[in-house]
RNA sequence: GCGCCGGUCGGAUAGUGGCUAUUCCAGGGGACUGUAAAUCCCCGGUCUUUAUGACAUCGUUGGUUCGAGUCCAACCCGGCGCA
């Protein structure tokens, strides 16, 4: 056997894949088996009292094993994947320095990709202001704005994406350009293992879990959320279950559209974190648990 | 049975008689430099050498016309109204 270049570094596990995959409780078996905590990888259950909808793992699912990254901001406030990359960089630390496995466990890609690549992204907040101004105005006029201000990015950005235009204007107003993607391989030995799952089994578990939120109270959580203040536009923002929940708190749709808009949104949803996932040739995809085990016995000796 | 209205891609929809039958959704594929559960792009009749290629197609059959999804007739199906 070769020596592995990463012998001496310290290991991260991340296991990933489309939602209803079942990743939550098998990150917390691990956790138990191989002495780990476990960090969310995703960007909804960041924020507090986003419970349901989310899919967040309770308490008692838990079994003891201490989770990272839950409920650390109010769904008023709006988290992104540097926020997410610095606390987690801090929680993999504390973590280690514990003498533990972290396990990274989520389905949102850019936050996973944030750490295993160790992307390095450019120091500019989101300007509230600016882009306000630059809502208003339309693709073309974006695109004139960026070309003149940086003649390198426009060649690359998707011209057609507002949302990406107006971040690299708001990059380019701060730092003069928007730097190159910068990548620095981080300090780990990381494996990462995707939950494979067969399409016709993910719809029916996909609709199985929407009928079982239902019943656990996910309107309720809804409108509590809605009467402690969080606006529906808000509540739209973010997505999936929430999105649709708005809808139908304020009448715009049916009970039985809300179900059958949601369950398709959702299967959607679950085609796009594939299409994110499968670009990264190094993700060991199983579809057994005895196989994921075999693989980190063999990783971790 | 009579009258009216309508039958266009899986669903919904556009289509003054003129050459490539529209758009939206669903479906499939893809992108991703701080909104990522977001945002965005491509494909969608059949065949092939995958192309401003060939051949189809608008309930069915026939007709008018140089030319029909569009006009006419009959029939079939659906909705509404009257019996």
């Amino acid at each position: 056997m070769t020596i592995k270049s990463t012998k001496n570094k310290p290991k991260i596990l991340v296991i990933l894949g489309p939602t209803a995959s079942g990743k939550s409780a098998l990150a917390v078996k691990l956790a138990r088996k191989y002495n780990g905590e476990v960090i969310s990888a995703d960007s909804r259950q960041v924020y507090k009292g986003l419970n349901i909808g989310t899919g967040k793992i309770t308490k008692k699912e838990m079994l003891g094993i201490p989770h990272h990254l839950l409920d650390i901001v109010s769904p008023k406030e709006t988290f992104n994947v540097v926020d997410w990359k610095k606390l987690t960089d801090k929680a993999i630390n504390d973590i280690l320095n514990r003498g533990k496995l972290p396990i990274i466990c989520g389905g949102t890609g850019f936050y996973i990709q944030s750490i295993v690549d160790g992307i390095v992204l450019p120091e500019v907040a989101p300007n509230k202001e600016l882009r306000k101004k630059l809502e208003t105005k339309n693709l073309e006029e974006l695109v004139t704005i960026l070309k003149k201000m940086d003649p390198e990015r426009i060649k690359n950005i998707d011209t057609k994406n507002k949302v990406r235009l107006v971040r690299a204007i708001e990059i380019a107003k701060t730092l003069g350009s928007v730097p190159n993607l910068k990548k620095v391989k981080p300090p780990y030995d990381v494996i990462q293992i995707g939950l494979m799952a067969d399409d016709e089994d993910l719809k029916k578990k996909i609709k199985n879990r929407l009928v079982s939120r239902i019943k656990k109270g996910m309107i309720m959580e809804a409108l509590n959320l809605h009467a402690v203040g969080l606006s529906y536009k808000r509540m739209r923002e973010l997505g999936l279950e929430y999105k649709f929940l708005a809808d139908f708190l304020e009448k715009k749709i049916t009970k039985s559209d809300f179900m059958k808009n949601l369950e398709t949104e959702i299967w959607r949803y679950s085609k796009r974190q594939m299409t994110w996932f499968k670009r990264d040739k190094s993700i060991k995809w199983l579809l057994k648990e005895k196989d994921v085990i075999a693989e980190l016995n063999y990783w971790l000796t």
